[in-house]
DNA sequence: GTTCTGTATCGATATCTGTCGATACAGCTG
DNA sequence: CAGCTGTATCGACAGATATCGATACAGAAC
């Protein structure tokens, strides 16, 4: 496994974009990529994610975010911070509140990534 | 982190594809795709899947896995065990080699699960 | 059958990860 | 300011993971 500690939050550019399945994947590419799979490795994490992204305004408190869990509320802390570090997610403190929102780039970045050659059945959807 | 001892390898219907950003994810769902993208998050891994698939035919032999790494052989077996279990690939031995594939429909849901919502941003790219 | 090559499994180990309770910090309200 | 609520960080710990060398297994060639 990676060595995660103190890398910075991941931005827009820091790994390719075509369907991985097109051409090897480089290494550089590869660490960066594996990091955002990572985040999306966890039950809980995928779950936050939906659950933000589906929230209405596209964005939630944290607040709405721990009823749904049996976890405490510094895991789900935690989880959202992994999240965020993997430039998934954005996050804004307002008043008491603190609102994370989901970056679209990001995941639009990895189904494209993740995209399979033309499937032998295609033609619909 | 989620208990990945003696589970079956993932089928095609393990787990749902609409995008998880429509509607928050069930639990069972939840944890059948971060099986997946546990698979992926790994830089080694990640090669091997784009390796593999980029690779002529569609499939590529493990004698061909092996050398653009610097792990041992032990290690990319164990990679590549992990890839198959999570549905990602599948391999069979043929004579002497043993073959590995990539299963598009795998990669397909992924890619689904992950699609964006109309991002603000857009008209080109 | 013996030997060789290609791949998988085993056992050990260092590191990473998810989880918790305790606690610190931020902002609101009185 | 004091007290309250919402969120993040800290420190600790059990369990998971990546890696290796050693070794077992499968098929081919002799």
């Amino acid at each position: 496994m990676s060595n995660q500690a103190d890398l910075p939050v991941l931005g827009q550019d820091e790994a390719c974009c075509a369907p991985m399945v097109r051409e090897p994947l480089g290494e550089v590419d590869a660490v960066a990529l594996s990091r955002m799979f990572k985040a999306l490795s966890d039950p809980i994490r995928l779950r936050l994610l939906s659950l933000i992204a589906s929230h209405e305004g596209g964005e939630a408190c944290v607040c709405d975010l721990i009823g749904p869990f049996d976890v405490s509320q510094p895991t789900i802390s935690h989880h959202l911070k992994v999240l965020r570090e993997a430039g998934l997610v954005g996050s804004e403190r307002r008043g008491t509140w603190v609102y994370y929102w989901v970056l679209p780039e990001a995941l639009t970045r990895l189904s494209a990534l993740l995209e399979a050659p033309a499937a032998p059945v295609e033609a619909s959807a």
